[in-house]
DNA sequence: CAGGATGTCTAGCGTTGCTAGGATGTGGCC
DNA sequence: GGCCACATCCTAGCAACGCTAGACATCCTG
């Protein structure tokens, strides 16, 4: 009987993750305009209302991928980071680590950051990863300057707001090395 | 004849001016997500397809607002930059007036800098109200700067990331001051 | 005063997110 | 083993969306 019920749970779990990276997969072929519950629904091979059997709705099952996306750039720019034992270095390297994967992944990245969700960042409820990718950011400042996690919140934003900006064509992607190199340069030799 | 031809040219701007209005005001009061084409015709008394004999769509109604609120902006930072003469002060000023205008008018601001556009910014064929508001940007640094367009494009880019990030609550609004001027001052001082 | 152009509305199409209610089939109990 | 109860899943449909075709009315022109 507890057998059953957990081989049930089991695959239940399965057809969850199968439903987010379905719904990542189609986001990332056609954009999130794309992404209907019909659609989403097709690719998994189930009927729509089991969506909603497992999610409450279209924006749960966003949000589902935004988490998931926090986890891997967390590790990107870990990476990054690690691989510049001198903080300057490590500081380039995670920016140009996270406009990259803004560049390389636009629907996961706004799924992340623009639409709309009820994930707080600097809060205690902010899931793991997400915390994992600020403090990386932190990591690139030296331990004893004490306004580190400002540097890091505004170095954030500022990312962001180039990598919204040139999503959206708004201002081109050309001298983006320029920015990045300008940006890191001004915050790098900042005093604490 | 003509008389006849003018006045209804004239009565026809004016009721496109009525739509541009309507869907701001409808925007600002309960967000873009209410504003449907219904509720707007049902606002301006008009049924439906007059919308669409004025724009050919609803994204249309949506960029003719955006490019209002451009011309707002920009006097907005114009005030506030040439309200203080000394360079520092000026662009903390213009900063603060960014910020505010996004906080104040979160629904024109995301028209004009979040929604999907075809409207390029640093190109040819930019509206002069949005040039205009870059350029006061690009005032704020000294003339001999010759990389002040690079200065401006990058403080625009960090101010549009932490006014997004805070109108979508991803970030406290507590601290907005202790980020800008944490920004200005990395700016400011920075090598031409 | 008739004819044609212009302007506006009613009605409807296809699609969206979401849900109610019935059919199907499996698991546990006597 | 037979039956009931429960869980699972799908068909069908609702209200609202952006948008459009075609009928109606209104006004200027000759």
């Amino acid at each position: 009987m507890s057998v059953i019920k957990a081989r049930r749970e089991r695959e239940r779990a399965q057809r969850h993750q199968l439903i987010i990276t379905a719904a990542r997969e189609l986001a990332e072929a056609e954009g999130w305009e794309a992404v209907t519950t019909r659609r989403l629904a097709e690719r998994v091979e189930y009927s729509q209302p089991v969506l909603y059997s497992h999610f409450s709705g279209k924006d749960a099952i966003v949000r589902a991928v935004a988490i998931d996306g926090f986890g891997e750039l967390a590790a990107h720019l870990r990476r990054a980071r690690l691989a510049n034992p001198e903080l300057r270095q490590a500081l380039h390297a995670a920016c140009r680590a996270y406009l990259d994967f803004a560049t390389e992944r636009p629907a996961l990245y706004q799924a992340m950051f623009v639409m709309p969700t009820d994930v707080k960042f600097a809060h205690a409820e902010t899931p793991p990863p997400l915390r994992a990718c600020f403090d990386e950011f932190v990591g690139c400042f030296r331990p004893d300057n004490a306004r580190r996690e400002l540097f890091a919140e505004v170095i954030w934003s500022a990312l962001h707001g180039i990598a919204t900006l040139s999503a959206s064509g708004r201002i081109p992607l050309d001298i983006q090395d320029e920015r990045l190199d300008f940006l890191v340069t001004q915050f790098i030799d900042a005093p604490s």
